[in-house]
DNA sequence: GATCCGAGGGAAACCGATTTCCGGAAAACG
DNA sequence: CGTTTTCCGGAAATCGGTTTCCCTCGGATC
């Protein structure tokens, strides 16, 4: 024990930990703390850990990290956990219900301290109850969980205001001049999708006009698939509203291949932003979430509620906005050329 | 102890881990299983980990998950380590020596058996050292280590074909007809800047032309610097390789803005295939690096190593592909306008 | 002066698995 | 039949911290 090296056993154990009630001499404390930075002391976690049950580390678990919008998540989860000392856990789970619950599980049995869902839960009712099972095995020994989008379950949540970006692109079309607007919602088994869709929604009633709801599913080629779909049903739309960024990359391949200009002959928004859009021609007016933040707060709300002093409500909105690019132009010079 | 369940107790650890040399009767194993399948037994990874000094996981340092790149090794590593029931740390080090150093220490404070690290090591002298320090000490309690970019240092090493990209992609120009082409290279700390420069002028001395190097620093704003440099040096040149994606992305902006029109005005290749050059306009020739399979290779390697069975050479190149799109073309439809 | 109380520190239990160490029983051998 | 292996299982040590339990000592109280 590199401790012996001063004078104490276990009391070493008291002089770092302060946070206990057993009263240490201050003088006794000084020699500990300078004995462990002579000796370059750190204590072992996995020791640490068979006691308390827990490890110092998070874990965020998103469908896939490649897309960019759950990396800038991850990145300000694992900032923020790096800045309190802890390790961050990645789990890139590909939509699969199963590799999600197995790694959850395999969270657990490390002894993770928070696990972060940035996605929104699916409405399986064999996943949430095996999850449900997980999440309350771990916090059986102390380790918080948060989730980073609108899910089922009743946990703390950090999440960006669906519904208010929504509305914000939809008025921002109308303002143009659109009212023939079209909008790619995303799965149903996902609350995000009908959050989003509830926005544009009551943006489009509110201003009087149809809604024109095409579905679809989060994915690539999804994307792609509901902007054909939409295209061939010559619905006669003069703006399209994609509700998340990977379909947007989807659309964008089919509008190329059918040659329909962008802003020329469809304005464009798109739900998420994402460094891409600033590259892409034109580059796409999106609304923009602060996924970095939402990450950041996601792991000061978990370590929070390790310390039992969370005093924020069960769910916080993050606000987003709008940023203009050159996908959406006035209907004037909108040909209405899919009409 | 839940084995008590059945009747033994320390035998049982023997029947679950047969790897060890003490025998155990076929029929207690059996019993042993049954017992642990029925209490739904797991064992508790801290205290296997505390007598073993490490734990199932292993970990990726990156700079920037929010690379494509570097996102794209991280999927791979996640993906088999996760087959393989070891759970994966992310460490984004924003190219930080001191951020480095202290994600390793925390990690061979946690006991991680495998450390990645997905970009070449820096050519500083006290990061050397302490670094060599750090891996030593993970190296001691049987962790192992793996590099998946050239390092100075002389770990198993996992990289793509550097320099056979870099000619791959020059002779594409030089085939197309150019042959005063620019070159904008990395950081010089970094081995990787060297190999692809050093492809890039093997090809274009053994054409027989002067190669034209730009300094750069693998960044977004550098590759903006080092192209507008470029540009401002009226070098006349008509064909422009990058050689990386995020210095692509800066070159991409400033392009744009002095509305330089690739390929009419400038062929422009990418070294780096990430999946936005689908989506650029022009789309970018790209040179593809298997990154998902280099993350994948370097945790089979890693674990091979654990289980001291590694038989692989020390260095394993993956090969690289040219991808084809609209961003390089014949010289004599390329307008020498920047000469 | 006896009792009580709190401060402060040490010994030992504990977390849960792995791994010696050891011993009994059966098998092999002379 | 005695002796030496071999097989197999249990008791106990170990990993390195944290926490409980207990003890001592000094000061305060009655």
């Amino acid at each position: 024990m590199a401790r012996l090296a001063d004078v104490s056993a276990s009391t070493a154990s008291r002089a770092l930990n302060p946070a206990h009630s057993h009263p240490v001499n201050p003088a006794t404390r000084k020699r500990v703390l300078e004995a462990t930075s002579k000796l370059n002391y750190q204590p072992n976690l996995m020791a640490r850990g068979l006691r308390s049950r827990r490890l110092p580390t998070i874990s965020v678990i998103v469908h896939d990290i490649t897309d960019a919008y759950f990396a800038e998540i991850v990145r300000g989860a694992a900032d923020e956990a790096n800045r309190n000392s802890f390790l961050t856990f990645v789990c890139s789970s590909r939509r699969d219900p199963a590799v999600e619950l197995r790694y959850v599980e395999m969270l657990r049995l490390s002894g993770v301290s928070a696990v972060l869902f940035a996605a929104g839960g699916l409405l399986d009712r064999a996943y949430q109850r095996a999850m449900k099972k997980q999440v309350e095995a771990i916090q059986e020994y102390g380790g918080s969980v948060v989730a980073l989008a609108p899910r089922v379950e009743r946990w703390p949540t950090e999440v960006c205001d669906n519904r208010g970006g929504a509305q914000l692109m939809t008025e921002h079309l109308l303002r143009l001049g659109h009212h023939r607007i079209a909008f790619i919602t995303g799965p149903p088994q996902v609350r995000t999708s009908h959050e989003r869709e509830a926005g544009y929604v009551l943006a489009m009633k509110a201003a009087g006009h149809d809604p024109l709801v095409a579905p679809g599913d989060f994915t690539e080629p999804g994307g792609e698939q509901a902007t054909a779909r939409l295209l061939d049903s010559r619905a006669g739309f003069t703006a399209l509203f994609i509700s998340n960024d990977t379909m947007a990359l989807g659309a964008l391949s089919e509008l190329r291949k059918r040659k329909v200009e962008v802003p020329r002959d469809l304005s464009l928004g798109v739900f998420g932003d994402i460094p891409a859009w600033g590259y892409t021609t034109p580059r796409l007016t999106a609304i923009r979430i602060g996924l970095a933040e939402i990450g950041v707060a996601g792991v000061r709300r978990a370590l929070a509620i390790l310390q039992g002093q969370d005093s924020s409500p069960r769910v916080r909105v993050h606000p987003v906005s709008l940023v203009e690019r050159d996908s959406t132009a006035p209907l004037r010079r909108t040909a209405a050329a899919l009409a």
